[in-house]
DNA sequence: TGATTGTGTACTATTCTAGTCCTATTTAAA
DNA sequence: TTTAAATAGGACTAGAATAGTACACAATCA
């Protein structure tokens, strides 16, 4: 599996439930509750997206997380990069050190590129999308989900 | 990071030594020398990609293995498949049960979808895409590479 | 002042990954 | 027929990463 950690699965889900009323604070008590996620996981995620202006924190009674943003304004790839670090497919794409192949690793440039599509797949799609209903049934999304991505090598 | 693991990556440059000479068997310790993997590994990667059909084995002396098909025919999506297992990012894209959110998990549908773009990005890359030199320089993949995915949702 | 709520740090158990090794089987060549 | 070269399959281990927990501390409000 081309895996993304539980941690990151469950931010996405913490920060759907708080887009969906961000009119209020939520408090890391009542955001574990709605979720089913156990309080001090949930805690140590908030921290993280609070550290990464995704969230602000309000202390003391009374207080709780918020959105730092509107939904719409905070992507995807934005949660990813909080919990997982930037994204990259293989190590190369970050450090371009280390690599000890001994013949010439000519598809590092390759890699780059997936990595640039798939970044940019999960740049666009922000929160707001994720908590809108999806119409699957809607077949047009087959066609225009397409990325014709081997031809940019021709 | 959006990891794919060390083991998928020397299997796209192991995949891509041989692609680069389809015409003749090669023998694990050839390509160990070749790329400077460490032979047990190499071994290792070549028997999962002899099980999942991608390579074809010959055994005993003068043996060695070669492509099941043309480069153009072996897309990276089945290569990563074969190393990490369906290709996902959630797991509860790949079976839904045990998903135990209190609340509903109204994303998930969103998940598929970012997964279906990726998938799709993978599978249209074939083998032969990766060992062309790429023209990075090219300004016009920029644009070119914009999925339009936000726009699926309204 | 005390209750409530977030902050920061450290710790641990578990799972996953990468890598190694050994033995059996198959085939070609001597 | 024997021998060497090569793959096949499985077991095993060390190390790293992940997930989750715990606790002392700081801030705020009533």
């Amino acid at each position: 599996m081309l895996r993304l950690s539980k941690l990151t699965d469950y931010a996405t889900v913490i920060l759907s439930f708080m887009a969906r009323d961000n009119t209020q604070l939520h408090a890391a008590m009542e955001i574990a509750s709605a979720t089913g996620i156990a309080l001090p996981t949930v805690s140590k995620i908030l921290k993280l997206l609070v550290n990464a202006k995704l969230l602000i924190s309000t202390r003391g009674a009374k207080g709780g997380y918020a959105l730092a943003r509107a939904p719409e304004k905070i992507s995807i790839a934005a949660v990813i990069s909080v919990l997982e670090g930037p994204i990259a497919l293989t190590e190369c794409s970050i450090s371009h050190q280390g690599c000890e192949q001994a013949s010439g690793c000519d598809i590092r440039d390759s890699w780059s590129l997936i990595n640039q599509t798939i970044h940019n797949a999960l740049e666009a799609l922000t929160l707001a999308d994720m908590i809108k209903p999806v119409q699957l049934q809607n077949p047009a999304w087959k066609q225009e989900i397409l990325i014709p991505i081997a031809s940019l090598y021709r």
